[in-house]
DNA sequence: CGTTTGATTGACACGAGTCAACACCAGTGG
DNA sequence: CCACTGGTGTTGACTCGTGTCAATCAAACG
């Protein structure tokens, strides 16, 4: 089954990091067949929940998150089409943390786990690629533990921008420096650790240096450079091949 | 070759969420050839690097950061004995931080990467450990994350010896609520995100409530059951079957 | 011994949180 | 058709946690 009648965005994500032949391909494009269409906030694995099918979002966007004692949410992973929410829990036992879409408009492909395994085994390229992403995960955690501890609101607000341009595009997901981005100011707040107030405030700051404008659900990439250096971000850690 | 002449921290670390034969204990022991004895900051291996042995930390501290361009260290992860610093290397291709050793007395041994396919190939059950060791690291940092972006320096701070507390305990270096720990508070600043000064401040505070000292490079946990509430302190996410 | 590294303290500045009010828009139901 | 609602964005005033700067002290060290 084709995705959108064009690209698969798992496919192009492990593209970009890896080398693929045309029969790699073509196993997980057979492999989506429950989709399941989700507007808003929605749970899709709870913490504690050790799930029997693995999740791949196909557009929107999804999140890993915790919600702790005093009430707050902290958003630790942004999930992007391509991305896989639970590939892991099979070892590690039970969930940590829970799973949410964002936003509007998100996809979600619900694969039993028999088929990944299927494919781990028959597809040695794709299961070292798949391995290469949680990899990535990892590193892209690192960075966003660096970027909130050491680095003031702006500057970090700034670095998820640049990171979030790179990902969509990797995927294929943005056209002329602009991509969906339906998450609210509070999303964007407690990914950042910030204040709904402060990250207003931030955003009319990032908008007033011209770097980017963010409305009615999407982002605008104005000046990239130019954010990227206000940034000081170095994509080193997302592994990419492709340079933008 | 034993350790300490008594346990390997490795084994203890992998048994305390995993279940290995005599088997399979056998031959992680045989793979302590070369160790090496470092005291102070040292990088072993450096952000872009790709190097051709795996180190493990023996005994002491090791940790991943990143220099940022204002001149901050940003520690992201602290590694103890038991804890591999390089696995996974191989598949991403370069490393996207630097690993170094911190404080005094620390153990490495460097395993040829021959070595470790051999292990994985022929001790599936270690594989599968290993595998889990991974995971739970991704798991920690996520908790750093939340740790640092929503919870204020107390409790933050708090949180951090609860974990390194219970970390320790799962490798045997616990003796009598007491543990070696020879990092300076520069280093406790760089892992919190905070100045050293508030470190400084925070840590008084903490042992004002009697919760524990910090002394001659040994932390010794007096009331952990306050710690870890004070710290609201959940250790899910270490994903440990030993209970403290 | 001087030198260096780490711990400690005080005074002050500033970034970010909190509280509160208001504007805007999309539903939605009477 | 319009009042009412809830969610989101925006703004101002004020507070407070943390950072910065600077000085002092203790211990380790060559």
């Amino acid at each position: 089954m084709l995705i959108d009648g064009t690209k698969n965005p798992l496919i192009e994500k492990l593209l970009s990091g890896n080398t693929l032949l045309q029969d790699d391909r073509d196993g997980p494009q057979r492999l989506c067949s429950e989709v399941v269409v989700i507007d808003g906030r929605r749970d899709l694995i709870r913490e504690g929940e050790e799930p029997e099918e693995v999740h791949l979002v196909l557009s929107g966007y999804a999140c890993r998150y915790k919600m702790m004692d005093n009430g707050h949410r902290s958003i630790m992973a942004l999930l992007i089409p391509g991305d896989f929410c639970d590939l892991n829990v099979a070892i590690l036992g039970q969930m940590d943390h829970t799973i949410a879409t964002l936003g509007s408009h998100t996809r979600i492909v619900r694969i039993p786990r028999d088929a990944i395994d299927e494919l781990l085994t028959h597809h040695p390229r794709i299961a070292r690629a798949l391995w290469w992403a949680t990899l990535v995960d990892e590193g892209t955690l690192r960075e966003w533990l660096a970027n909130m501890g050491r680095r003031p609101a702006d500057q970090q607000m700034a670095h998820l921008f640049c990171e979030m341009f790179m990902r969509m595009k990797a995927v294929g997901q943005v056209n002329d420096g602009g991509f969906f981005f339906p998450l609210s100011q509070e999303d964007l707040a407690d990914i950042l650790g910030l204040s709904i107030v402060h990250v207003n405030r931030t955003l009319q700051k990032l908008r007033g240096k011209g770097f980017l404008t963010m409305a009615e659900k999407e982002v605008t990439i104005k000046d990239f450079a130019g954010l990227a250096e206000f940034a000081t971000f170095d994509p080193n850690y997302l592994h990419l091949r492709v340079k933008v």
